[in-house]
RNA sequence: GCUGGCGUAGCUCAAUUGGCAGAGCAGCUGAUUUGUAAUCAGCAGGUUGCGGGUUCAAGUCCCUUCGCCAGCUCCA
């Protein structure tokens, strides 16, 4: 009999022979220990379950449960489980597809009635039953016709629909009990691997993610190696609910949406007015410092200039319907570009002027479908942190540097560090010749490997005008958000035939590059809720400070304190109540302002305030000018 | 837009098989003068999202519409 060697990852070699599984190999290899951990394999460069025979020599290192690909397993084998319970408990389910996603795993159901949060009891229990009687994952490799023949008299459109779509000769299928998906595997050995799930909501979802499609109904769940890591993910789940800016921006009266108003329009009520101000004035010192020139552009148009532009054409869509002022068609605008180009074109332009750099907060309005509506991370008015750069194609690369300098500086002023940078190439519908997308698309390239940017391809994704970068920041809890983006246009100086005079005397096309550093405010805004859960840094707080009495015989004194503090431009409110001390402290707690400044008969004596942090910490108590200094320090901000 | 779930006081939520719309917080008034996360009492607050229907009777059942939530699709 053949004999062949198999290694260890990390360890030694021992030789075995031929068609071995991997788990009697692991049996020789590992201790009972390990081996309980352990729940599939990777086979030189592919994961594979312990019952899959090893036909040659090669590297084999064990998955254990604590792992990424472990859990994956494990999840993904919960969503088998899940099938096969719910296939069981009702009639008439067709089942499509169910993947380990970032979380947890899902399955796509068809079903008539469809599901709901209360079916959820009966299909955890069924499931149970599927696990405590610890039932192995059987593997079974079938050709890809008989495989068809299979679930085609189960009448498994879905399988089938897959099936159709695979370029090979046989499949895997894998049964546990009675229930069979089409499935590449790995799974765990048996169900009984399944120690920690559950069930967290039902949606529905179109087959293959196309809404032409059937929708499906689709069953979220979650699995973890132990009950205490399910328990610590639930928490986090509800930790993070807490920070959801729309709770949050409630609470702390930063902003509102109302029905009399209308879906996906933003009401900012004074403190998220006053954190927005904070925000764009920041912005406009550092443009301005960075050599760009501000502009302010009126909100609608002559529809006849969206028609110049194209936006009609590409973007119709998302635009809201003309009005009529004087028998003449005008349109609110999606975007501030044709505005920036018609300030271009008011005079002749030379190449010594240029880059012009325009920047300008600009609110547009583009019609959003309801579904999508999501606080303020998704609304149909909001202001982009607009500009556009007009340059020659020479210094196109050196621009797009710029901007990403001063992009990443801003970010990290907001706290934010971390980011996936996305590179969009050209789309199926497009303007603009291969020529002008190859060399844009290169100087995005070279820009982002010059400022030592690691970044995806993301093929086609680029707007019909041209190639763009797009950075998601992430956020504490992990989660990223799309804001910042930088486009090269070649579409726009064509449509309008801008031009400008070069060296040569000649009339040359410049270009143009859009880019958005912040996004929007409004979505920038959320995410800077959710990522301080509201505990704004001291620079951007609304309320920095505010002082507060024992009794009214210091009323007095606070009185003055708070004067003195304002004028010397410290965001400070005051809390003069008759209340007592405790509920004046919980309060401007809940508020989460910075710094609680409190006034009693010691203070009112040594003429001082004493300083509660947010976190519960006190200060030593210090002079009104010596706190008024304080803040000036800790709350100076700008780019080094 | 689609699938599912929801809509009761400013906020968070009650209201049994259809049977008198209620509480806490916030607000207002008064008492209390208090040292680092809720002092006490009283008052006021509603066309139960809007419109229609069934019924002796609708917050509750049905239809329509508006909006919200989760997800899908799409996006700054």
């Amino acid at each position: 009999m053949a004999t062949i060697e198999v290694t260890l990852k990390g360890g030694e070699t021992r030789e075995f022979a031929a068609g071995t599984t991997v788990a009697a190999i692991f049996e020789d290899f590992l201790s009972n220990k390990q081996r309980k951990q352990t729940l599939a394999a990777r086979l030189d460069d592919t994961l594979v379950d312990l019952s899959t025979p090893v036909a040659a020599s090669g590297v084999l290192e064990p998955i254990t449960d604590s792992t990424p690909e472990g859990l994956e397993i494990i999840r993904h084998s919960a969503a088998h489980v899940m099938a096969q319970a719910v296939t069981s408990l009702y009639d008439g389910v067709r089942v499509a597809i169910g993947p380990a996603i970032a979380d947890g795993f899902y399955y796509d159901f068809d079903r008539d009635q469809g599901f709901s949060p209360d079916d959820f009891e009966a299909i955890e229990e069924r499931m149970q039953q599927i696990i405590g009687s610890a039932r192995p994952f059987e593997k079974k490799i079938v050709e890809i016709d008989e495989a068809k023949n299979i679930f085609r008299e189960r009448g498994e459109i879905y399988k089938l629909d897959l099936l159709e779509e695979i370029d090979a000769d046989s499949v895997s299928l894998y049964s546990q009990g009675e229930f069979t998906d089409l499935c590449r595997g790995p799974h765990v050995p048996h169900t009984g691997w399944i120690k920690a799930y559950k069930l967290i909501k039902v949606a529905g979802a179109y087959w293959r993610g196309d809404e032409r499609n059937q929708m499906l109904q689709r069953i979220y769940g979650t699995a973890f190696a132990d009950a205490k890591e399910l328990k610590k993910y639930l928490f986090a789940l509800e930790e993070a609910k807490k920070r959801d800016h729309r709770r949050l921006g409630k609470e702390l009266e930063l902003f509102t949406i109302q029905d009399q108003i209308g879906p996906g329009l933003i009401l900012w009520q004074p403190k998220g007015a006053l954190l927005r101000r904070l925000i764009e004035d920041f912005w406009k010192d550092e443009h301005y410092k960075h050599d760009y020139e501000l502009l302010y552009t009126p909100h609608i148009a002559r529809r006849d200039l969206w028609k110049t532009s194209g936006h009609l054409d590409f973007y119709g869509e998302n635009m809201y319907s003309p009005m009529d002022i004087d028998e003449v068609q005008y349109q609110i605008k999606p975007m501030n570009c044709p505005f920036h180009i018609a300030v271009y074109n008011s005079k002749k332009r030379s190449y010594r002027e240029f880059p012009l750099r325009w920047c300008e907060l600009g609110t547009v309005y583009r019609y959003e479908r309801t579904g999508v509506l999501h606080g303020l991370l998704r609304v149909r008015g909001f202001t982009q942190d607009d500009a556009h750069i007009f340059c020659r194609p020479d210094q196109l690369e050196e621009e797009i540097f710029n901007i990403l300098d001063l992009n990443l500086k801003i970010l990290s002023t907001f706290g934010f560090d971390q980011y996936d940078i996305y590179l969009s190439t050209r789309p199926e519908k497009f303007v603009g010749s291969d020529e002008h997308w190859q060399q844009a698309t290169e100087a995005l390239k070279s820009a982002l490997e010059k400022k030592g940017l690691a970044y995806e391809i993301d093929p086609g994704e680029g707007v019909f005008y041209g190639p763009k970068i797009d950075i998601k920041i992430k956020d504490v809890l992990g989660r990223s958000w799309q804001c910042s983006t930088v486009q090269v246009d070649f579409n726009l100086p064509e449509r309008f035939d801008i031009s400008y005079v070069g060296e040569d005397g000649r009339e040359h096309q410049p270009i143009m590059i859009h880019r958005a550093l912040m996004g929007s405010l409004e979505r920038f805004i959320g995410v800077l809720i959710e990522n301080y859960a509201g505990a704004f840094p001291l620079w951007m707080a609304p309320v920095q400070a505010r002082i507060m009495n024992i009794t009214d015989a210091q009323a007095e004194f606070a009185e003055t304190a708070f004067k003195a503090l304002r004028a010397a431009g410290v965001r400070v409110e005051k809390d003069l109540r008759n209340e007592k001390l405790n509920y004046k402290v919980r309060e401007a707690q809940l508020a989460k302002i910075p710094y609680m400044l409190i006034v009693g008969d010691r203070e009112v004596e040594s003429q001082t305030l004493s300083v509660r942090l947010r976190d519960g910490k006190n200060l030593s108590p210090m002079s009104v000018a010596e706190f008024a200094e304080l803040v000036a320090t800790e709350s100076r901000v700008t780019l080094e």
